[in-house]
DNA sequence: GTTTTTCCATAACGGCCGTTACTAAACCAC
DNA sequence: GTGGTTTAGTAACGGCCGTTATGGAAAAAC
């Protein structure tokens, strides 16, 4: 049936997400897609649709490939030991690769035009996804202790993806690694102690 | 000599300020400025310079008109002080415009297009400027003994400026004010301590 | 081998972008 | 009042945007 696909698929949307993470949504033109993919236009719109529906396909792919260290910090014995893997692993991930810094969830839309807002409220509720996860992760460890009682799982899990975020503004600033981890060791310092640590030392 | 301007240049400024904390720097058109400054655009050429100019006046109108507590919280007396007192005033800033939440400092330009880059960098600088001052600000206060002698003056300014970035990108994402204050409250909770506070109490 | 279906690529679409000639109007100096 | 000068507003510029119609190449079906 018809000819086939002269491209990979998996490939292509690698290379786009790439793109999306070092210029943003709206920062990046056509012209950038299919530089960096080798496929032109036409074929990317039969393959993912338009833009938009290309970015959040990029944005899942970003979840599944670079994002895997959330679900494997949320299974982690202690609270502050979530946050600690979390943070210094959004350091990696901010600073690792130098053609685009930062993260895509930061760097894709905070702000920009109005035709783009359906693509900033995709990012805002997929950090806020993240945070929900958190704060569930928060409370369950105030249930076994691992948190004070006066903690509130909420305000933690705001906390850490803020300082995730200004993480994520820094290194798209072009902070240094050493610098970045500092911001992410102060933001350990004051985590609050609980009763009972489940198992295992702290990070 | 010659015709007078008819509208006031500090009015005008005030509109297009807003309208680019609102949008950013590439998300403003010149329709969306000469809408909200009821003025053409030729007028805006002449009155500004071209559009990254006239950005440019904005940020400074913006660091005159709006950042004030900066300078404010560097003469307090202690360390956690200032912090403290950056942390609160930039949760209000980013909460206080429900029309243009966050701040133009990290809204303005994250991501973009390259033709933008100049305008990132000016931003970074921008930041990077207060961050420079708030080091200081903890170099003066570890040889006041304000600060422990092992406290790192560069890591603990990055701390707070990405806790304060964290929060504007909260704040944009639609974050209450209080959600915002307990992220503040969060990141002070592990302030150093001193062996010696300078003058009052602590805020 | 022919037909049919699918994909690739050139090229063009209308629309908005930032920017600027150009013309008319308002003001000062004389 | 007249001339010189600065501003205001209309309208247009070239260029890039995201998107798509179109025609030819390639592979499967018969």
């Amino acid at each position: 049936m018809g000819r086939h696909r002269e491209f990979d698929l998996e490939k292509v949307l690698d290379a786009v997400l790439c793109v999306f993470w070092r210029k943003g949504y709206e920062g990046t033109s056509y012209a950038d897609l299919t530089e960096a993919a080798g496929v032109e236009r036409p074929a990317l719109y039969s393959a993912f649709g338009n833009k938009e529906a290309l970015f959040r396909q990029a944005l899942a792919r970003y979840d599944e490939r670079y994002l895997g260290y959330i679900p494997e910090a949320l299974q982690l014995p202690t609270a502050r030991q979530v946050a600690a893997h979390i943070l210094h692993k959004a350091v990696d991930l901010n600073t690792r690769y130098p053609d685009h810094p930062g993260c895509l969830g930061i760097n894709g839309a905070l702000a920009g035009s109005d035709e783009a807002e359906p693509v900033r409220r995709a990012l805002i509720d997929f950090r806020a996804a993240g945070q929900a996860q958190l704060r569930e992760r928060f409370e369950r460890a105030k249930d076994e202790g691992d948190l004070p009682q006066a903690a509130k799982p909420d305000a933690l899990a705001a906390f850490v993806m803020a300082v995730t975020h200004g993480i994520a503004v820094q290194a798209k600033a072009g902070f240094s690694r050493d610098m970045l981890e500092a911001v992410a060791e102060q933001a350990l310092s004051a985590w609050p102690a609980g009763s009972s640590a489940p198992s295992g030392a702290s990070s």
